[in-house]
RNA sequence: GGGCGGGUAGAUCAGCUUGGAAUGAUCGCCACGUUGGCAUCGUGGAGGCCGCGGGUUCAAAUCCCGCCUCGUCCA
């Protein structure tokens, strides 16, 4: 069920001023304000078909716009009317846990400043975001640019507090207002707002959606609710959060065919011309892009509904219709996906199997896919390449990372070779394995378990099925099939600080006195607060607290000359809370504290090493390398990055090398806090390696030339006091993911002291010099093999003589050999002896016994032509093994039998004895 | 982070369900034969710690547990 809003919500001053009437869309039941009393439906071009995009060839706006230019109009607008112009965020939303990419402007904000925790950078905002989304990648093309995966979101936002209110509805539907009809020049009887409730991200309000000529344009979102077991429940801070699609806008100001024309230009073109689609009968595309608002792919029947109409309307059939524009989507498809990647990758995400390097693998696979459709495999480089000359210019670092990104596209292509390949053969076995018995069908099950465990679509596994001539079926609902399999419910857990921030949320910043001084040991304070009978407040602190992968601090507080021990600190916002061990005095207004040194200098080498190691990775690896992750601690530590390949050692070692050479140099550490604009504009975005951090002014820890980093941890000042880094192993985390491994200071030499006794004792034991270990250790594996092959060849040659030698009985016509031999060292003895008897004599049957291991073991074999003699020697080892404390087993004509009872031998050999002879002279 | 599937000869894989001989299969490699020479063909041969470690068992490539490693799907 629907929640809806009463009217209230959005019914403002402007609307009656201006005269706006509230209608009721007949078509898809919403209700919408327009200044047209004449209008019948919400005129936006829905899957439901309320209207057509009607701008196309035809634009409202006084002149046309580019990217760029609507980009700069938009900002400046705003800009004018005192909103702070914001650099964009990235695209990989790092500071965030529950989402991967940015996929809105309001994202950059979340979840420190809109619940609170932090102030907005300025307020109120203005910033173009560029957003990636990825839900509706299937709908990318056939919308003909509704639908993109990579857009920039033009979001003026205002944060309004309970004692300060910027702005709300009113005013934000005036800027609106007035951008589309003064700045735009739009006339106002076009525009129309439509009532919708907006949901996501845990926060929920009223929006409406504005409307120019079928194209939805901008949301205009009025946070104001969060959302608790599916109620809705007031937020402190009611958040404006508006998303003006810039590509739309320019779409509309041009009128052209399709968004991707407007947007993707030359580089469409470009597309266009390798793929050798040439005189696109523009007419026809503009009466279908008319209908391509009513596209969408999650209501197929709506779909195929308006390619009807759309094919009726241009006077061609409907399949004719879909083989003429099929290569046209996938064309747009391919501009759209391959700046996606561009930006993605010069973020230094690397395809993977998780996270958002999967996201990106999959793009990488789906652009294949269109390019393959398209015939033009080959012109992803060149494709690649003009995406980033266009773009670069307004996000230089995607120049920057050109290598990065073309290198990285390159591994990622040979790896998904590399899957066709497997999967191709693997199909080619399975439909083979079929056809011979005969079943002309791949099962359903197998078909899902291909996709599932081995990524083969139906589509792919059809096609190398065919070849060998089997079906395959793929069920509708083949993807929700799969969906069923993963039914185990995981959930991301939403971490609440809300609660807690509460309680303090009337409080002062904690002072910390580790940034001021990172030498500090010793500390003393006022008590501000102290909560749970445990938790300390004070205002100022020594107290490290836990964050960027570095451990808080731990040590004591003095009450009054009670010593209370401390066992964790922790942020929230920006006051520290000490956690203490016991419950602590109340009625102290000062405090006196000292931290665990020990412990603090050692995450301090830790950190900044951490650091030298970033900064070598970079070096010898290539900039595409990040930090995904890091987590500091006393005697080992650890440091994630991003890299496409498996760490080689002879990479571990320049890295090693480079940051103890770093070490060596003796680099003073600098810690400084900067404006955000000016850090970035100073080092560049790549001083994110921990995620983007919120608020108006950043800490900056710069190592030399070596390395800068938005950085919130304690370091050693100068990097000289870290003594040496060793790197001890990497692992791979995950595809596309090392992870290494390290130790500094004491703790360093210690573990090269451990390696190098590891070695004596090596060396000790093989009686060889360590410099001679290696071919020590060759030499004896070699003679090992050696010895192990003489040692079967002597069973095997022992066993030929043994067979002749010992001498059979005859009962009737076979010749029966029952004997325990006392040479045989393995059962492979026994196996050899008891086969060659057999192979060598006819109408044989040999039962030989020995001692392997200390237990009794057995070995029939029966030769062929004594099949009559109707002994199984499967059951015949059962039933003597049986005898021997064991079992057996085997074929008709070989088997083993065997236990622990070694006396039972005898005893054993004597029964097969004794029911050989009753069948042979039975048989006789 | 979770699910699923792999790791056996230089390469690609069978064998694992139901424990009992790796005469494993194909390609590649080596030698010999065929040939003027090559390809082809024929014959023979070398090449395996069955990923690592533990457990169960008389007996483990096979069953159980842990780890390493690769792939894949989903968040």
């Amino acid at each position: 069920m629907r929640k809806r809003f009463p009217k209230e919500e959005y019914h403002i001053p402007f609307f009656d001023e201006e005269d706006f009437t509230r209608k009721l869309c007949p078509k898809c039941n919403e209700y919408y304000w327009t200044l047209n009393p004449d209008m019948e439906t919400c005129g936006e071009a829905t899957p439901q078909g309320c209207a057509l995009s009607t701008f196309i060839n035809d634009p409202p706006t006084k002149r046309a716009y580019t990217l760029k230019e609507m980009r700069e109009t938009f900002l400046s607008f705003f800009e004018e009317r005192d909103h702070k112009r914001m650099k964009p965020y990235p695209v990989v939303a790092r500071w965030r846990d529950d989402l991967y990419l940015t996929s809105a402007s309001i994202v950059d904000f979340q979840p420190y400043v809109t619940n609170g925790i932090v102030p907005p950078p300025a307020n109120p905002l203005v910033i173009s975001q560029p957003c990636i989304r990825l839900v509706d990648v299937d709908n990318v093309g056939p919308t003909f640019g509704r639908h993109l995966t990579i857009f920039e979101m033009g979001g003026h936002h205002a944060f309004n507090y309970p004692n300060k209110d910027v702005y709300w509805k009113d005013k934000t539907v005036r800027y609106h207002h007035e951008f589309v009809t003064e700045e735009l020049g739009i006339s106002a009887d076009k525009v129309v707002y439509k009532e919708d409730v907006w949901i996501g991200g845990g926060n929920a309000g009223p929006d409406l959606e504005t409307i120019v000529l079928g194209l939805e344009l901008a949301t205009l979102v009025f946070m104001k609710f969060k959302v608790v077991n599916g109620k809705f429940v007031e937020l402190p801070i009611r958040t404006v959060d508006t998303g003006y699609g810039i590509e739309r806008y320019t779409w509309m100001s041009q009128g052209a065919v399709s968004g991707f024309h407007a947007v993707y230009g030359e580089v469409l073109e470009a597309i266009f011309e390798m793929a050798g689609i040439e005189d696109v009968d523009q007419k026809l595309l503009a009466k279908v892009a008319r209908f391509s608002g009513g596209i969408s792919l999650e209501q197929p029947t709506k779909r195929r509904d308006s390619w009807h109409r759309a094919a009726e309307q241009v006077g061609v059939d409907i399949s004719e219709l879909a083989r003429i524009l099929q290569p046209i989507e996938n064309v747009f498809a391919v501009a759209d996906h391959t700046k996606s990647l561009a930006f993605l990758l010069a973020e230094g995400v690397v395809p993977s199997n998780s996270k958002e390097g999967y996201l990106t693998r999959l793009l990488i696979r789906r652009t294949y896919r269109l390019l393959k459709a398209l015939d033009i495999e080959d012109k992803l480089d060149s494709i690649m390449e003009s995406q980033i000359n266009k773009w670069s210019s307004d996000f230089p670092h995607l120049h920057e990372m050109r290598p990065g990104i073309l290198k990285m596209l390159s591994v990622e292509k040979q790896k998904f070779k590399q899957t066709l390949k497997r999967g191709k053969s693997l199909v080619t076995r399975i439909a083979q394995d079929l056809k011979l018995k005969k079943k002309g069908e791949i099962p359903i099950e197998t078909l899902i378990e291909l996709y599932d465990s081995h990524g083969l679509p139906p589509e792919a596994v059809q096609e190398t099925a065919a070849n060998e001539g089997v079906d395959v079926k793929t069920p509708e609902n083949f993807y929700k099939m799969v969906a069923e399999r993963h039914l185990q419910a995981d959930s991301r857990d939403l971490t609440t600080t809300d609660e807690r921030l509460a309680l303090i949320a009337d409080l002062a910043e904690t002072r910390p006195l580790y940034y001021e001084d990172p030498y500090q040991k010793e500390f003393e304070s006022r008590v501000i607060r102290i909560l749970n009978d445990n938790q300390v407040i004070l205002e100022q602190t020594v107290f490290y607290p836990e964050g960027g992968g570095q451990p808080a601090d731990k040590g004591f507080l003095k009450f009054d000359g009670k010593i209370v021990e401390i066992i964790d600190v922790q942020k929230v916002g920006k006051i520290i809370i000490h956690i203490a061990k016991d419950s602590v005095p109340k009625d102290c207004e000062m405090v006196s504290g000292e931290i665990d040194w020990d412990r603090r200098i050692y995450h301090m080498r830790a950190h900044t090493a951490t650091h030298l190691i970033m900064g070598a990775a970079r070096r010898v690896l290539g900039d595409h390398v990040w930090q995904t992750g890091t987590q500091k601690n006393i005697d080992r530590s650890r440091l994630d990055i991003s890299h496409f390949q498996r760490l080689t050692t002879a990479e571990i070692n320049k890295i090693e090398t480079l940051a103890n050479q770093a070490i060596i140099d003796t680099i003073p550490v600098e810690a400084k806090l900067l404006p955000r604009d000016k850090a970035e504009a100073k080092h560049g975005f790549r001083l994110y390696q921990g995620g983007a951090v919120p608020g108006k002014e950043i800490r900056v820890v710069k190592v030399g030339n070596w390395e800068v980093e938005a950085c919130a941890g304690t370091h050693v000042e100068n990097t000289g006091e870290i003594g040496f880094v060793k790197i001890l192993h990497t692992e791979r985390v995950q595809d596309g993911v090392e992870r290494i491994n390290y130790a500094t200071g004491k703790y360093a030499v210690e573990e090269s002291q451990k390696r190098e006794a590891l070695l004596r004792k090596l060396s000790e034991t093989l009686n060889a010099p360590q410099d001679k270990l290696l071919p020590t250790a060759k030499r004896l594996l070699k003679e090992w093999k050696e010895t192990r092959r003489e040692n079967e060849r002597l069973q095997k040659s022992l066993a030929k003589g043994g067979a002749k030698s010992l001498q059979p009985r005859k009962i009737s016509k076979y010749n029966v050999l029952i004997s325990k031999i006392d040479w045989a060292t393995d059962e492979q003895g026994l196996v050899s002896t008891s086969n060659e008897f057999v192979k060598t004599t006819s109408n044989s049957i040999a039962v030989i016994g020995g001692l392997i291991n200390n237990n009794a073991r057995i070995v029939i074999s029966i030769s062929p032509e004594a099949a009559d003699l109707d002994i199984n020697a499967r059951d015949l080892a059962s039933k003597i093994g049986a005898i021997l404390g064991g079992g057996g087993s085997g074929t008709k004509d070989f088997a083993q039998a065997g236990g622990p009872l070694k006396k039972g031998l005898g005893a054993a050999l004597n029964e097969a004895l004794k029911i050989i002879e009753e069948k042979a002279t039975k048989n006789t």
